[in-house]
DNA sequence: TAGATTGTTAATCGATTAACAATC
DNA sequence: TAGATTGTTAATCGATTAACAATC
């Protein structure tokens, strides 16, 4: 009930905090302060304060953080005491392996289906889930609750897919393909744009090749 | 040589921009406008002309902005006019799909090499690229330009990774391992955070729900 | 020339950082 | 109590938006 105009970088940086106090939490770590952590984060004390007390106050004078405190926290502010169902749209090796990255389970996403359009993919199994023929998908839904679905098919493909998971009732799109859904508000999309960011790559390359040439004359 | 203190947000947002100039391209039209762009985008006008002035002026008044030649500017500052050489570290289900993702190369990034530890997959071939064995890394870059590493290996691996690809002269990283490399400033480093991703999409699935118990009361 | 739209300066807005009183 | 460090207000900084003169 707090979340009202938490603005979009102190959201982009929570999970970040929350890889963090993992590790901490890891090493066995019990307590930090904001400073510590701002060195090893290479953010400022003040950014950290600020960002978690617009979710309220986790930390104490004179103490700091207890970590694990800290750590439970900001997983339930992120959502991540809840259990969520996902499907896969796209078998393809991007989907696959999304289907194959074990990390997801332990934070409580669950992969309940896979669906593709290849029938030559049709009842393989990737970890003990079968890849569905996407006409299925609707029943699916139907059948079982599917909080997310993640979309790995080609750009073409996505916006019309979207559509039809909306009017299915999905509510969560991560999306792959490189193309903006346009969905209702309602409908929260998170993009991964894998090309976008090798872009950026290849930008920060280019312009330290060129800094360094500059710095040859 | 005009690359001095763009801002991080306008680098972030070059590759969308190159994005959409690249579908109006495709469907043939020749020239728009900031405002036309703008309302396509979802961004202000404003902000496309301040974010474009930053490399130039590549409009035109009472006209706007020729598709073809916008699209191939901002494609030479992204240094998408060189060819990247890219190797991929680790060549479990992540490093193979990058690898099968034909879109690379016509972007200029070519898949040169894929290593792994794992002997089974020794010999292995990916779209013609076999698999090789990490130990002959070394070799292979002093025998082979390599522009780009992507690093899909687990997180405890990729700092000593990172850093031996460092020593052996690679100044770009890839890095989809779930942890900060800290490598010295000159080497460029671009992240993608997959589970950090996944996170920020749950954050606002529950933002959502709770919203909508709120109305309902 | 008149209309359109850029390039650019100025105004506003929001996010980050600094400072410090509160308090453990 | 004295020291440490938070929570929070105030100051600064930077990014976004608005406005408009320049110009095609």
């Amino acid at each position: 009930m707090q979340e009202k105009g938490i603005s979009l970088a102190v959201i982009q940086r929570l999970p970040r905090y929350y890889r963090y106090l993992g590790e901490l939490l890891e090493n066995d770590v019990v307590r930090i302060s904001s400073k510590e952590l701002s060195e090893r984060m290479k953010v400022t004390a003040s950014q950290i304060r600020q960002d978690l007390n617009n979710f309220g106050g986790f930390g104490q004078q004179g103490y700091g953080y207890n970590v694990e405190y800290l750590y439970t926290e900001i997983g339930k502010i992120l959502g991540l005491d809840k259990q969520y169902n996902v499907i896969i749209i796209g078998a393809g090796n991007l989907g696959q392996a999304l289907a194959n990255y074990t990390d997801f389970e332990r934070r409580g996403f669950t992969i309940t289906g896979i669906f593709d359009v290849n029938p030559r993919l049709e009842g393989i199994s990737i970890r003990g889930i079968e890849i569905r023929m996407l006409d299925e998908l609707e029943n699916f839904i139907k059948n079982n609750t599917v909080h997310i679905a993640a979309l790995t098919i080609p750009k073409l493909k996505a916006p019309n897919v979207a559509k039809e998971l909306v009017r299915m009732g999905i509510k969560a799109i991560w999306n792959f393909a490189p193309i903006d859904l346009n969905l209702p508000n309602d409908v929260m999309v998170e993009n991964v744009h894998l090309a976008e960011s090798l872009m950026r790559l290849s930008y920060n390359l280019k312009a330290l090749e060129e800094s360094n040439e500059n710095n040859k004359k």
